[in-house]
DNA sequence: ATTTATATTTATAATAATTATAATATAAGT
DNA sequence: ACTTATATTATAATTATTATAAATATAAAT
């Protein structure tokens, strides 16, 4: 953990801005909670329990400002509220998402599985590729197994 | 076009719903303008040219409605406004878009670009798609063009 | 054609997410 | 320690969207 607030540390650095207590905390918060998928006020809330005195604008700037050097992905899964997902270590590339619309759990696919798709992409509209978001909805494991249960 | 507005007409009618003046005036914009990307208020503004005395209230519930009943799709690019776009007649998915970092232009691929992919999430994954949700972000043909020139 | 029940709209207020502002505090470099 | 630029806090403002209640329109049944 300390090694990756220390990569983000220097990230920021290099484009001369500060590692305050409060961007730490807010670092810290979204290391912790990898897996999930928190809205800015989920962020507050978690970083107000390390560090009561930090403001929700605070933390809205900070994210805004991870979100411009990619550290964080900003993603938005349609229900009006904006998440924040770190980036994986070495990820070039967003990952995916499965949204449940039974349930709505997310899980995430880090696997790249657009490389074909880009290429045509590229080469049928030409259209220069940076980056992407695909989200599939539909219904997970889980869900499809607590369905059979009850028909039965 | 009377003869799309006529089948969305009976797709209200088979959910019991009704085409009301309003609808039909919020509709046709959509069919007028099925190139765009319109916001809410971006269709607001031009039901209202034809229909001054509608509400906003009743442009975002018609097109909540049209959405539930999938005639349109909502989407969202991360700009905090949501978009209401025409299924294409007769498409089952959803189409992809391609944003363009540099000029904010949005093309559409109508294609089904994600039946492999699909195939993947389902069986490696065992999540059951309904839907997906597509998104490249990079630069399109007129913005490469433009930066060649600019860099010669 | 009238009545009745239901669906829809209007106008307005409320809510929720996000951003801007001004005053204050902090950190980094001299 | 002092200066300067940057960041934060607390608050207000903005923006998008949703809810509410009263009024209106519509369709079905008489």
């Amino acid at each position: 953990m300390e090694h990756r607030i220390d990569r983000i540390k220097k990230q920021l650095h290099a484009q001369s801005y500060k590692l305050t207590p409060q961007r730490e905390a807010t670092v810290r918060v979204l290391l912790e909670r990898e897996e999930d998928h928190l809205s800015a006020e989920n962020v507050f809330l978690l970083v107000k329990e390390k560090a009561p005195e930090i403001g929700l604008a605070t933390v809205y700037r900070t994210l805004e400002l991870l979100s411009e050097l990619k550290i964080v992905d900003k993603i938005n899964f349609g229900d009006g509220v904006s998440r924040y997902d770190l980036r994986k270590e070495g990820a070039e590339h967003f990952h995916h998402h499965l949204v449940c619309i039974e349930c709505g759990s997310v899980e995430e696919i880090v696997d790249d599985l657009l490389e074909d798709v880009e290429k045509i992409v590229q080469d049928d509209w030409g259209f220069q590729v940076k980056d992407h978001r695909l989200t599939f909805h539909g219904i997970c494991k889980q869900c499809q197994k607590a369905a059979v249960k009850t028909s039965t």
